[in-house]
DNA sequence: TATTGTTATACTCTATAACTATA
DNA sequence: TATAGTTATAGAGTATAACAATA
């Protein structure tokens, strides 16, 4: 390679980030997700935590599910569903093969609702579209490596 | 290209994520390193937002800036404050040129806490350093791309 | 008057422990 | 006995409104 192509490269190349400093972006781009994901849910009077239930409610699940996704304690699932219940956002079904478990659904409203926030966040996070398909998959696989 | 150069190419390039899966792997990232996070202060008998607070506090800042940079209101900076003062991690200054401000500061036994809890996450995601520079390059224009 | 920080209040989230209904 | 869910309780985070001190 000749000189000049060398200096070039090194004029262009910025200097990787450390480690450090990528903690330091993550810890941003955290608080920026949860950020955006907060105003989205508060939209609809939901708090971040009812938010993150809706949301997980792809299919019904049972509280002890809920709890373990949440990683809290399952007696605090109680009332964060007790409180989408008597909005009319999910209901909770019985059941059938095992009467101790209780499985949380999302009621049509609150499919509703739950399509809308991520119809709000998408708006958000619009660069996330923007990406072409190699930086997509970039992403993907570096997210997979920090956070397996 | 030869036929079977192509065929290879698309057996080997997996599909490029979509815009609503690279969505769910950012709530699995954030949600993953406010874990590692929690799990850091609560060694310390520290909660998230005590955590926080202390890893905000590389220089002194005023109680106001505190609430804008924790997205809260001004009122909760207060009790946050209160609780990490009662254990000796910072102190109150009132600021002479403003005497309204008062600055809240890292005493030496908060320095070496945060340094603990930054120590840990570093131990938590060791992926991090694992990273060549140019996945680090790449991460850290991705993140700043998603989250500007 | 405007700004900084605090207090009071009410609601939500949180873990712990004790309880019930079911298995 | 073991598990799923609830209740009771106490501590922490949250926004709102009213307040004191300072600018």
């Amino acid at each position: 390679m000749s000189i000049i192509l060398a200096i070039l490269g090194f004029m262009t190349e910025s200097a990787p980030p450390t480690p450090a400093q990528l903690m330091d972006q993550l810890a941003r781009a955290a608080a920026a997700y949860y950020r955006h994901f907060a105003v989205a849910s508060g939209e609809h009077g939901l708090t971040l935590m009812q938010g993150k239930v809706l949301g997980l409610l792809r299919r019904p699940m049972p509280m002890r599910t809920l709890a373990e996704l949440l990683v809290c304690d399952a007696s605090n699932v109680t009332g964060i569903v007790d409180r989408l219940q008597a909005r009319d956002l999910v209901r909770r079904e019985t059941d059938p093969a095992d009467r101790r478990i209780k499985n949380v659904v999302l009621t049509t409203e609150g499919e509703r609702t739950v399509e809308r926030i991520r119809a709000r966040l998408t708006t958000d996070l619009t660069a996330l579209e923007q990406l072409d398909d190699e930086d997509r998959r970039a992403f993907q696989r570096l997210l997979g490596q920090v956070f397996p």
